[in-house]
This record gives C-alpha cells, structure tokens and sequence, in this order.
DNA sequence: GTAAACGCTCACACCAACGTCAAGGTCAAG
DNA sequence: CTTGACCTTGACGTTGGTGTGAGCGTTTAC
C-alpha cells in the first residue's frame, strides 16, 4: 500500500510516517516512481509507535520497541532493550510526578497566602 | 544600575532582563546613552518573576503579578489577576499530576506484562 | 591613549513532532 | 487531453525562554 492508505488505516498523517521515516523508524521500500510502498506489518509498526506516544515516549524512546517488532517478535516488548527503556521511563514519570506535586504545593501555600478564604481543593 | 548589576543581583542574565523588556514585564528608563537603567524596586519584579517560573509559570502569567507590584502593592500576590492565576495554574498542574499517573499506570502495566518478573515500585 | 569591561540592537539556534506551504511529478477516469 | 487525487522533496513555522554571536558604541581604569 502507499503512503496515503496507511496513514488512513493506521490514523496518522502522511506528513507523520515521513518524519517516522526521517527518523529510521518506518523505512518504506520503494516503487519505481520514487512512490513509498508499506505492507501490513507496517501499521503494526505505527500502531506500537502511536500507542507509546500516547503515554508520553519520543520516538527516540520507541526504536527499541520497532527494532524489536522488526526482529520478528510478536510484541516489541518482548526485547530486553524495550524493557528497559520501560524502567527509565517509569522513573521520569516518577520524578516527573514528584516536581509537580511539590510545585502544586508551592502554589497552593501562596495561594493561601494570597487569598487566606480561597477554598483550596484538588481539581475533580 | 545598569543591566549588568541588576543581573548580577538578582541572578539571571542579562538577556533574560532584556527578553522581560520584550515582553512588557520590566521596563526601564533610558540614560542619555541609551544604556538601560534600573532602580532597587526592579529587583523585586525580577525576584517576583523568578520564583513564579520555579513553580512553572510561564512569563504571561507572571504579568499580573508583575503589574501588582508596579501598582504599589507590597506583594504581586495581592491582586485578585495573581490570586486567579493562582487558581489557573492549580488547576493545571493538578490536570498535569493526573494525565501523568495515568500514563504511569499504562506504562507500569505495560511493564508487567513484558516482564513480569520485573519489580515496579515508585522511585524514590 | 588604550584596552578591558560593559552596553546596544538584531537575529539565528535550540528542543519535538510534526503542520503547512511551494513547486512539481504520476496516474486513473472521463 | 485534462482534471483531480495522489505522490515526491525541501524548507520554514510552531512553542518558550533564553544562549550565543555578530558588529558596533560607551565607559572606566590604568
């Protein structure tokens, strides 16, 4: 399929699967008029790059995981690498969670400060 | 003073000063030369700015707070504008705080599930 | 008098993941 | 033969807060 069919199905931009390419992530075989052809095992591809983007990895972050699904494991979890990659990520989140809960209460002691009436309630 | 010591004093450089000039936060007088030039007051601004960036604003939230303390105000905190950016970036952060332990949960499951062996405990 | 230290105004560089034009080539349908 | 949908590469724009350097004028200390 070309470019344009598996950003369709796969619910990405064109625009996206050439900066994926751009990146060595997605590499695309090519027809003889310079057209990108993909096959199925592509939006597989996209679909891991796309579900790890949605919890916050760059796409640094996801090659391990292409790599792995490129090798031809069934998940691109299913490598050592992308494992670890888990385990840092989890301790950024972590650290992550940690400056914004001190900042939020940093905030909300100037808050008081400001406006002793304020009622101060974590956001529903 | 000029921009170099007012730097100095309230430790951010001087293109810092001269990037808040831009955005209509401190502004300073003119000397005959063109030099810019600074009062005691404007150490204040710049502290008052400073620590709001700590805590994550960004230069526009800080403008109310900076145009508080310019009104006379003995703290940038003393204005309903800074109390409701308070209120704001609360609720921003505690949006923030959220998304970012959900996508803990996901990438901790995620985890699990490539490695089960592997112990996930919150870093420290 | 001169050199160091300081000031000035542009204006590009950075980071991430694309969006969005520009300017054009390719291909099937009518 | 032309329209229109599709494809190509290239390159600038976005966001925020500066860093950095160019190229030039000013002040200060010796």
């Amino acid at each position: 399929m070309r470019i344009g069919e598996l950003a369709r199905r796969a619910g990405v931009s064109a625009r996206a699967l050439r900066h994926y390419e751009e990146q060595g992530l997605i590499l695309a075989r090519r027809a003889a008029n310079g057209y990108r052809e993909y096959d199925e095992a592509d939006i597989r591809l996209v679909a891991q790059i796309r579900s790890l983007m949605a919890v916050g990895f760059t796409l640094e972050d996801a090659r391990p995981f292409v790599a792995c699904l490129r090798a031809g494991h069934a998940s691109g979890n299913a490598c050592p690498e992308s494992v670890a990659v888990y385990q840092r990520k989890l301790a950024e989140i972590d650290a992550e969670i940690q400056a914004l809960v001190a900042r939020r209460t940093e905030v909300a002691t100037q808050l008081k400060q400001a406006c002793p009436g304020c009622a101060i309630r974590r956001t529903q």
